[in-house]
RNA sequence: GCAGCCGUAGCUCAGUUGGUUAGAGCACCAGAUUGUGGAUCUGGGGGUCGGCGGUUCGAAUCCACCCGGCUGUACCA
């Protein structure tokens, strides 16, 4: 069928969306089966729920008429209701076992990967469809429960690829943020819009630095293309209250920046005992705050306690997370190591995943708060740090692809497909080939699709009951000494012949010698 | 969402002050080689110059709007 050209349909994918080849989706099913067995000996049992959930499920408000999609990809079921994408594997579990409650051991352990959906800005890595990859615990209040998160966080991290040291798992409690803001209400009230700015101001640091954050939570601040954000609007000794918190203090010299990172002894302490000392004592807090501590003391302690020390589990004040349900500890997974830049400047790899408590979330299909606690590995990410490091995870080489018996003489496909099938029936990948174009072009498929070998049965090998295999990986080792056409035709490299009974014996043996069977 | 920069073949890019039929390299297809993936040579296909209007005798080139990409920023449950 011929279009029209002005008519032809364009073939092309939205934005922020994108098509995975085989060698990546075998390299990505190869990583996931490792933080799969993770997961599986902590104890924790595979739980899957849809793509889609109805909104309010989701845990925040209903579209709004004018911007239905702002964020969330919804739609209007035929009954009128509101059904969404899920944007994350949280709130979908938070539904699913408020909804079979009474049915589910509890504590309910349980892990899932799957794709999510953000109706958001697409960029290099960020997707508008990715995939997570959760373990959660939910029924278990205990500091041990948050702990053992972090330590199965750490082991997948191993798991894939990642050496020890390349990584830290990064925890802090949103507890010890809602200390701060109690000490900071005893001078002036503030409210949840101010307190959010705090907190959205805090959670920049690693991209503004101390002088941007404060400026965030004084005035406001404006950024190299001239826009202007605005502050949180706290006075200046709240601002410098909260940049204490985060461990900076006023630079002496204030040459260039008015904050310095807080070079006391006791901020660099890689001790997580000494660091809660510490921050006990510089931060002032509520009594939230001293929770908080208790808390994490507790956390620290189930992580020494299983062995796993500082250079993997780091109590660290600055880690903010997800803003809105997390309501205790809150941990993140961040990969030390430096990568370069687009600009090939060299910075840390960054976050690849993380997680934290969330009491309320179950508790909001019931009466009553369902203590909680889980994290979340964002797959695509942890995916891109692998092929940083080369972890033999994802550079192992792709599957090779089937042998191809070639066609040589259309009369006799039926013999071909019959030479296919006695390969298959021994368990060795092949297909003979499907399309119409000659010999040449058909070693060229074969070429382009992995082939480790091609089977050729043409009237000269028909007449003498044997068929011709040719190993292609040794073939084009061998063509690279060949300089002339002539010589390479009559070469015929790496080609053999063996009687057509023997066809799967010879087969299995050639696979052998190229170590791929 | 806001701001800045950018859109020419599948990819990387040329294209003069606005002036014939818009080019190159790579990739792709075919032939040289009635039956051999490489190399070489020859030939071929592929473009509504992101889209739609406008200015002009004439637009890839100038203008307006729209779409898409990149960067920063905001948002990120």
């Amino acid at each position: 069928m011929k279009t029209d050209k002005s008519n032809r349909l364009k073939p092309r994918l939205p934005r922020g969306l994108a098509d995975r080849g085989g060698a990546e989706i075998a390299a990505s099913e190869r990583m996931l089966a490792k933080i799969r067995e993770v997961y599986e000996r902590y104890g924790f049992e595979p739980m899957e729920t849809p793509f889609i959930e109805y909104t309010d499920a989701l845990g925040k408000f209903l579209p709004d008429q004018d911007r239905p999609n702002e964020g969330v990809f919804s739609f209007k079921d035929d009954d009128e209701q509101w059904l969404s994408l899920r944007y994350d594997l949280t709130a979908p579990l938070a539904r699913h076992v408020a909804e079979h409650f009474d049915a589910l051991p509890k504590p309910f352990r349980s892990y899932r990967a799957g794709w999510v959906f953000r109706n958001e800005k697409p960029g290099p890595g960020r997707f508008r469809q990715f995939m997570q990859f959760d373990a959660d615990t939910v029924g278990a209040a205990s500091p041990a429960a948050d702990a053992e998160m972090c330590m199965m966080m750490a082991d997948a991290m191993e798991a894939v690829g990642v050496a020890r040291g390349d990584y830290v798992i990064k925890v802090s409690s949103r507890k010890l943020l809602e200390g701060l803001r109690e000490v900071l209400s005893g001078q002036s009230a503030i409210g949840d819009a101010q307190w959010l700015g705090v907190l959205r101001a805090i959670d920049k640091l690693d991209r503004l630095g101390p002088n941007g954050v404060f400026q965030l939570l004084t005035g406001g601040r404006k950024d190299e293309s001239g826009d202007f954000t605005k502050g949180a609007g706290l006075a200046a000794d709240g601002a410098d209250r909260v940049m204490r918190f985060l461990g900076f203090c006023v630079d002496a010299a204030q040459a260039r920046a008015f904050y310095a990172p807080d070079t006391s002894p006791g901020d660099l302490e890689r001790d997580n005992f000494r660091r809660l000392e510490r921050l006990e004592k510089t931060a002032g807090f509520g009594p939230t705050g001293a929770q908080a501590l208790l808390d994490l003391k507790a956390l620290a302690q189930f992580a020494r306690a299983g062995g796993y020390d500082e250079s993997r589990i780091l109590i660290d004040r600055s880690v903010v997370r997800g803003l809105e349900y997390y309501t205790g500890p809150v941990f993140e997974a961040e990969l030390t190591f430096k990568v370069p830049n687009e600009k090939g400047e060299s910075v840390v790899f960054g976050s690849v995943g993380g997680g934290g408590r969330y009491d309320g979330l179950v508790g909001r299909f019931r009466g009553e708060d369902v203590p909680a606690t889980g994290f979340s590995i964002g797959v695509s990410r942890l995916f891109s740090a692998l092929k940083a490091v080369k972890s033999p995870i994802v550079t192992g080489l792709a599957e090779h692809g089937p042998v191809v018996v070639l066609v040589m003489d259309r009369e006799r496909v039926e013999d071909y497909q019959r030479m296919a099938s006695e390969l298959r029936s021994a368990g060795i990948k092949a297909e003979m080939y499907l399309g119409q174009a000659g010999m040449k072009a058909q070693m060229k498929y074969a070429d382009k699709r992995g082939s480790p070998l091609v089977i050729i049965q043409g009237e000269n090998e028909k007449a003498k009951g044997e068929v011709e295999i040719k190993d292609l990986i040794e073939g084009a080792r061998q063509a690279t000494a060949i300089a002339s056409h002539e010589e390479y035709k009559s070469a015929r490299p790496a080609q053999f012949a063996v009687p057509e009974a023997k066809l799967v014996e010879a087969v299995h043996e050639a696979l052998r010698r190229q170590g791929k069977a």
